[in-house]
RNA sequence: GGCGGCGUACCCAAGUGGCAAGGGAGAGGUCUGCAAAACCUUUAUGCAGCGGUUCAAAUCCGCUCGCCGCCUCCA
């Protein structure tokens, strides 16, 4: 297996600290508004990483923090004349909210910054003695010359950082890229005790404690957005290794951007969505699918046509399942061998899997993978059209069920029922008509058919449609589903 | 200014040395009472452009053009 280290910016072996046993720490959201689909991509990026290898058989421990205490969680707490606390949980309610709809599962561990005050003093405290950081007025900032490796991770040099340095002026600090690890707290604001007066952490120094905590000194994947590269993750190595002495995170995920106009969306352009305002247009479903169909180190151009396409595609995947059940249900005759659409569809069928996992294994690429996978589905619908009929041919379209289940588990997506997926899509397109009132139309429609009244057949059927469902005659029965367009 | 990335069909998107996956849209066809779905055919002798290395290049090297990101809070 392979995966994309930011660190030495080459696609490398995986190969665990440990044998068998994987640690991995996500950067998660400050809670002080609702979350973005950035936010939803990297979420659901990790999600699947971790998926992934749990599927792979490693002991996957997955540790995604909250920030539950920062400069705009304040604020948004004095706009609206609210406790900080409120706010941090409010909006961690709602991250789960969306998150659940989305199916990013819960991490094993989900630590808040608040917590471990204790933990960030002791390490600030550590950093002070061993010469790594220094105390000014009530603040304790980290001193960036003394730890050698500055600027590994984002590839900058000390030098290049001076010349170009837009960071906040600030008296107080040595050298102006040296952080905080201490505030000292202004009048009105959340504080806490600590050896160097009333204060709170800085931002970069709750991972570096909850990681050690949870993880250990050293653990096999650090991971977040592109965005946290510099300056949050960079100042974790330099707290994390200077502390320790010992090597941080082996290796360093990064997941692309969303772009809106091929600009990256973000807070401050103004330019993005929330999870929220998507789906109420689409199923979370789409929302998924549409975030793992491209590699997760590449920019996603966000749009509605695009979210349609997934829909779409999607779309094929639940009536193909459709197609498979309906053969399935059918009485077929005991059969030992595989007629000769089966036996060339048997090939597929059985290579599946490997090229499943040789993609995934290839730095968890989800969008090669999917390729995969529709392969299948156009190869089962070839192999449908020929009429399978024996045993033997059923226990191949039941295998790729269970193999289509077993990799949609992995991405978590493909795992509903073809009539949970259209109630899905009634519900969001606003479709005024009952299931019951779709099955009576279907009757009397297939009362006229029968009568081979195809006036009327034809105007229900255009009736129907008008309201945005579709019928498909079968032999024995008549399907409906939701019109994509 | 420093560092990094990207440019593959009408659109999206895999592919990092050996005949260019997959999806969407379009056109034609098979099937169907009519449809829908599905399938078949068709849509890049070509991978931003120009050079180079190689038996072989979308893939490696150089230059040019265009777009984007980080260097400040950001997933």
């Amino acid at each position: 297996m392979k995966i994309y280290n930011t660190l030495t910016g080459k696609k490398e072996e995986f190969i665990p600290l440990m044998p068998n046993k994987v640690r991995i720490y996500a950067c998660g959201v400050t809670v002080y508004d609702y979350c973005h689909i950035g936010h939803a991509r990297s979420a659901i990026v990790f999600d699947v990483i971790r998926r992934y290898l749990k599927y792979r058989g490693y002991d996957v421990t997955y540790v995604r923090n909250f920030t539950d205490i920062d400069d705009k969680i304040i604020k948004r707490a004095n706009e609206e004349d609210i406790p900080w606390n409120v706010v941090a949980q409010k909006y961690t309610d709602e991250y789960y909210a969306d998150m659940d709809r989305l199916g990013v599962a819960r991490a094993d561990i989900e630590p808040k910054a608040t917590e471990y005050i204790n933990e960030m003093i002791e390490i600030v405290k550590g950093l002070i003695d061993k010469g790594f950081a220094y105390e000014i007025n009530g603040n304790v900032y980290f001193s960036v010359e003394r730890f050698k490796g500055y600027g590994k991770l984002s590839k900058r040099d000390m030098e290049d950082m001076m010349a170009g340095a837009r960071v906040e002026v600030d008296e107080n600090k040595r050298n102006p890229m040296d952080f905080a690890l201490w505030k000292k707290s202004k009048e009105g604001e959340p504080f806490w005790e600590s050896p160097w007066g009333k204060g709170r952490p800085g931002w970069h120094i709750e991972c570096s404690a909850m990681s050690l905590k949870h993880l250990g000194e050293s653990f096999e994947i650090h991971g977040g957005g592109a965005d946290l590269l510099f300056p949050h993750h960079e100042n974790e190595i330099a707290q994390s290794e200077a502390y320790t002495g010992k090597p941080f995170a082996k290796y360093w995920v990064h997941n692309g951007f969303i772009t809106i106009n091929k600009e990256k969306m973000s807070k401050s352009l103004g330019n993005f969505f929330t999870i929220r305002e998507v789906l109420n247009t689409f199923d979370p479903e789409v929302l998924r699918f549409f975030l793992l169909s491209t590699h997760y180190r590449s920019p996603i151009e966000f749009s509605d046509e695009q979210l349609k396409e997934a829909e779409s595609t999607l779309d094929r995947f639940y009536t193909t399942l459709t197609r498979i059940d309906d053969v399935i249900e059918r009485q077929y005759a005991e059969n030992k061998e595989f007629s000769k659409a089966g036996n060339e569809f048997s090939d597929f069928v059985f290579s599946f899997k490997e090229k499943f996992v040789s993609a995934m294994d290839d730095d968890f690429n989800t969008a090669l993978a999917l390729g995969h996978i529709f392969e299948l589905i156009k190869e089962v619908n070839r192999f449908l059209d020929k009429k399978p009929a024996g045993s033997k041919d059923i226990e191949l379209l039941l295998m790729t069920k269970q193999l289509l289940s077993e990799t949609g588990n992995v991405l978590n997506i493909f795992n509903r029922t073809a009539h949970e997926w259209n109630v899905s899509l009634m519900k969001l397109k606003g479709i005024a008509l009952t299931e019951e009132e779709i099955e009576s139309k279907i009757k009397q429609r297939n009362d006229a058919r029968q009568g081979k009244d195809w006036k009327l057949a034809d105007l229900i059927r255009k009736e129907l449609e008008e309201k945005g469902i579709i019928l498909e005659d079968k032999k024995d029965r008549t399907n409906w589903k939701v019109k994509i367009c």
